[in-house]
RNA sequence: GUGCCCGUAGCUCAAUGGAUAGAGCAUCAGCCUUCUAAGCUGAGGGUUACUGGUUCGAGUCCAGUCGGGCGCACCA
């Protein structure tokens, strides 16, 4: 909608004589008083032109000339609006635009022809998830569906590391405890992994090898055991959650030489070389960010010889770029903030365009059980476990609620609210509305032979005019706008708002207009808007990952 | 100490620099012999942590203060 107006005002500016450079700006004002839309452009351009803003206003009314139908009202408005009503019938017939494109309404082409690569979760195998990874889990599955709805091809990548300290430690970790299952006695360090799976794991390997391991220090087996299962343990709780990945990138591939010998790895050494910003001292490679202004240089080769996570990571995000994607998104949690400047600062260095790389942060997750909340825990036994959330609430409340929040805002999942069958979720408000629809629609096909799939009859919603009517019509037709919004600010909680208002619309316009009593046309068009706004409730719930329930 | 995020109704949270700061829950008052009341309508509730600044206009931007969270490894 934004781009009807903006060309209408363009040109109306041009024919008034009015020269501006400032940018022309349609809002939505929340109070519907002041129109559909509005625009602050003479408020903007009235300083440049040393006129009064109102009075500039009224001036560029006149020359805007709109398409027949469209717009019912333009007033000046406050200190200088400029506000823009809606003509019913136009509104009407975009509800009708809805019915016509069904699955595909909504969806926009500013992508098309273009890559994104999309990445989250990313954990390591050294334990199953968290509540925490479930939060960026499911943020980055959102983020990636709307830039599939814009038309980018998305790649949505799961970036690991199964070799490292960690996993030596994981591997060690498993080792002990089945040395313990051999009827060894053992000392179980503080820094090793101390969750129950790691026992679990053991006492697999005891009932496998029985004690034919117990002699041998070769820690591989026991890392490759526990990689295996740990993996296959996340994945499907990722399943659960509807969350998949077409791609996992194993930061190993970085370790090995290409044709001429030379890893990913060194390359990057190599070039940040050439520029000056590699320091050796202390037995370690540097890359020297004090010159850009940093308190400390940062390890790249540490005195072992082995590369810190820094320099794989820098080798990965080039590997985004050669293979060609236009828009690079990273999705991680609040812990991992201090990672990306140093790789953001290196690729600068490297001549790439840090530009496409946007970062999404999600903040922590905390849960409120009975009332009492309780913080997520690292690397203990103790920490919150994404799959026991999941058999708690299920899979659309724990998706919900992940991005009903701003991702910059403290998540506080309240696990009772989640498990509620009643109004005060806002899962079962959404999913009620479409529920009804759908409840209202077995009826009409009962009682008046309403047929869902026929398109013979859309004109006949412009025969709706009421303002419940025409609300949740315009409601519908924010639709577009509102996947654009979300995409831009990488912020999936707007898709949810936008929904909750529409499902709001709804239950507004049912309980004021009779459907099936009214009289025969009346009753059709606004069973086609019921029709439409079911329509729209999927598409929204596609992008959420959220189920559509036929009845409840 | 320092980098990033946050501070808005009793609670959980919204508000691309715009108009009288909004929802939900909770509280109170209404609406089902009628298409799902898991719904709708209405009322009360605010010095947007504080102090300055920027401008036609600041919850939003800038500086500082005070609180809370997350980081600050030759771990990832």
């Amino acid at each position: 909608m934004h781009e009807f107006f903006r060309p209408v005002i363009q040109n109306a500016l041009r024919s008034a004589g009015i020269t501006t450079d400032k940018p022309i700006n349609i809002e939505q004002p929340a109070d519907k008083k002041f129109g559909d839309f509005s625009t602050n452009i003479a408020l903007l351009a009235a300083k440049e032109c040393r006129r009064n803003p109102r009075e500039l206003a009224q001036n560029i009314i006149p020359h805007l000339t709109f398409p027949p139908d469209t717009i019912a009202k333009v007033e000046v408005a406050g200190a200088g609006f400029i506000n823009f009503y809606l003509a019913p019938l136009f509104i009407m017939q975009s509800v009708e635009q809805v019915l016509v494109e069904g699955n595909e309404y909504g969806k926009g082409k500013i992508g098309k022809g273009e890559k994104a690569v999309v990445e989250y979760v990313s954990a390591n195998p050294t334990g199953p998830l968290t509540i925490g990874r479930g939060r960026g889990g499911v943020l980055g599955d959102c983020i990636a569906n709307l830039f599939e709805a814009q038309g980018y091809e998305v790649t949505r990548e799961y970036y690991f590391n199964d070799a490292g300290r960690q996993m030596q430690i994981l591997g060690e970790s498993v080792r002990l405890r089945y040395l313990e299952h051999c009827g060894k006695t053992i000392e179980f360090p503080a820094t090793h992994y101390q969750g129950e799976y790691i026992g679990e794991i053991a006492k697999e390997m005891y009932q496998d090898h029985g004690t034919t391991l117990a002699d041998s220090n070769e820690l591989q087996v026991f890392k490759k055991r526990a990689e295996e299962i740990i993996f296959t343990s996340i994945r499907k709780t990722l399943d659960r959650l509807s969350i998949r990945h077409d791609s996992f990138f194993n930061e190993h591939t970085l370790y090995l030489p290409d044709e001429k010998g030379i890893t990913p790895n060194q390359r990057v050494i190599d070039a940040l070389r050439k520029n000056g910003f590699i320091t050796e001292y202390d037995g370690a490679t540097w890359f020297q960010t004090t010159s850009l202004g940093q308190e400390k240089d940062k390890v790249l080769v540490k005195s072992s010889g082995e590369p810190s996570y820094r320099l794989p990571d820098i080798a990965y995000h080039i590997t985004k770029f050669e293979r060609g994607f236009s828009i690079i998104v990273n999705v991680f949690g609040a812990d991992h903030i201090d990672e990306y400047p140093d790789v953001i600062e290196a690729l600068k260095i490297l001549g790439y365009d840090t530009q496409r790389i946007k970062i999404a942060i999600n903040q922590f997750v905390t849960t409120t059980v009975d009332g009492q909340t309780l913080k997520m825990s690292t690397r203990k036994g103790n920490a919150d476990l994404l799959d026991d959330l999941i058999d708690d609430v299920g899979a659309d409340a724990t998706r919900l609620f992940f991005i009903m929040r701003g991702k910059d805002s403290h998540l506080n999942f309240d696990v009772e609210l989640a498990k509620k069958q009643s109004k005060d979720n806002p899962v079962f408000y959404l999913q009620y509305a479409h529920a009804r629809i759908c409840s209202l629609l077995r009826m009409a096909l009962q009682e008046i032979g309403f047929d869902p799939s026929s398109s013979a009859d859309l004109h006949l919603l412009q025969l709706l005019d009421s303002p419940a009517e025409l609300q949740l019509g315009f409601a519908l037709l924010d639709y577009p706008t509102m996947l654009k919004t979300s995409l831009r600010m990488l912020e999936p909680q707007k898709m949810v708002e936008y929904l909750h208002s529409l499902a709001e619309h709804f239950h507004r316009f049912y309980q004021e207009c009779p459907i099936l009593k009214a009289e025969p046309d009346i009753a059709k068009a606004r069973l086609l808007l019921s029709l439409a706004t079911r329509q729209v409730l999927r598409n929204g719930f596609r992008i959420l990952g959220v189920s559509a329930p036929e009845s409840m």
